[in-house]
DNA sequence: CCAGAGCGAGAGCACTGCTCTCGGTGTGCT
DNA sequence: AGCACACCGAGAGCAGTGCTCTCGCTCTGG
């Protein structure tokens, strides 16, 4: 893939990549607020008006950190296998979501929480955003699941999105995969961002316990051996 | 009240104030990353210096500020008048829940937003951060809601914010409380940061549906249907 | 082989949070 | 009533930031 390059494309290439490597390992030690274009500069030994022929400005390093923060997540949610039991496959997809969030919990935000700049530029971030939530869906196809009354605007919503996804599921049943979504990344970002401080604070029982209501919400046939397959640390 | 009070000390609660609102203006425009201690300093006329003998830190205004939002947020809540049939009054308070974060979206990511600054002092703000949930907890304590089971560990952890509470509630339902507390603020943290925008970008049907689903989900009967399916452990 | 695009470096601007010092002023105690 | 002291506002200053501009050097396409 890096042939025909020239040798400035390459080093424009690797250049970029070092820049956002190392923005990257800023913003996991020390949050997005204080990541910093001269830093960066600094760490790779370059001045920091150089910085500027990759990334025309702090919010579009930031953006471009987003997105692949976005794919980051994407692939660690579509690596996990596809098990037969939907409702263990469902546990699995979860848990890898907020293991990622755990281990990312910089980028997480970045993502996540409130945005950063003045506004985000949404069409650049919208596709890899998709991802997660298609994953969801894709378990979702692989279970019967009833479908559901909703109200005429929801529903053309809801038909819309499944088109946009290529999905089989019934408006019903997309519209639960899209409430335990936002009930997902809702409960992981309370977690990440200290809200459960005073309640469920290790949130590890709390968290699986909700991914089986959720699982059970959306019609998943709950397997009742807990204790065969746990889940991952 | 203010008697009592010297005139100095009277001066200095005033101009904290008057900081603090001039404060939250700014936040209100352009965000929690712009608000600019100078910049407040220059709307009141006074040096920058200045504002260092009321707030020690830009970290302290803006914690200030958080108290405050969460205080704004929890009137906004309690000022829902309970209504007989609870799965009504659950709808007026999660509305007021959105309406407030729709009304106050800059101070909404402040407080439920990524953590702005290295870390956030949780002690101040885990009070009036509670009176939210609270509310969430009185609507349910309205109802006749079911228990559920509940492994031993996440049993033990609600049980401890029952009693935190005050609640009358089972375990199970105060677990299924947690859970729609955290959907709630999840769906509408994604409506306000733009992660609805391909799918349910006008939220208002999504909103209005899921919050009916969450109190079926709670155990709450649904008004408009005759008998609404309770929740099953 | 050479004009022009791409590039790195440095200086500089306007801004930030924060500190320190310096006078003036209101306050509580004697 | 007088006075010591804490309080307060202003200004200068420091270190850092994002970003721009200009200057030479180098690599590249024609």
């Amino acid at each position: 893939m890096t042939a025909g390059q020239t040798a400035r494309e390459r080093a424009r290439a690797e250049l970029t990549g070092a820049i956002k490597d190392e923005a990257r390992r800023q913003l996991a030690v020390d949050g997005a607020h204080q990541l910093s274009l001269r830093a960066v500069a600094r760490a790779l030994g370059m001045a920091s008006s150089a910085i500027y022929r990759y990334f025309p400005s702090r919010d579009e390093l930031l953006t471009a950190l987003i997105i692949d923060a976005y794919d980051a997540l994407g692939e660690a949610v579509e690596a996990v296998e596809p098990v037969a039991e939907p409702a263990l496959w469902w546990h699995a997809v979860c848990t890898a979501v907020r293991g990622w969030a755990l281990a990312n919990r910089h980028e997480y935000a970045l993502i996540f929480g409130s945005p950063v700049p003045g506004y985000r530029a949404p069409h650049d971030t919208v596709a890899p955003a998709a991802r997660i939530p298609l994953a969801l869906v894709r378990v979702a196809e692989a279970a019967d699941l009833p479908d559901g009354d909703l109200p005429a605007e929801l529903r053309a919503q809801v038909e819309h999105v499944l088109g946009l996804a290529g999905s089989t599921l019934t408006p019903g049943a997309m519209a639960r995969v899209m409430i335990t979504w936002t009930q997902l990344f809702g409960m992981i970002g309370f977690e990440l961002f200290g809200q459960l401080v005073g309640s469920a604070d290790p949130a590890d029982a709390f968290f699986d316990h909700t991914v089986r209501e959720m699982a059970a919400f959306l019609g998943l046939r709950s397997p009742n051996v807990a204790h065969a397959i746990g889940p991952q640390p």
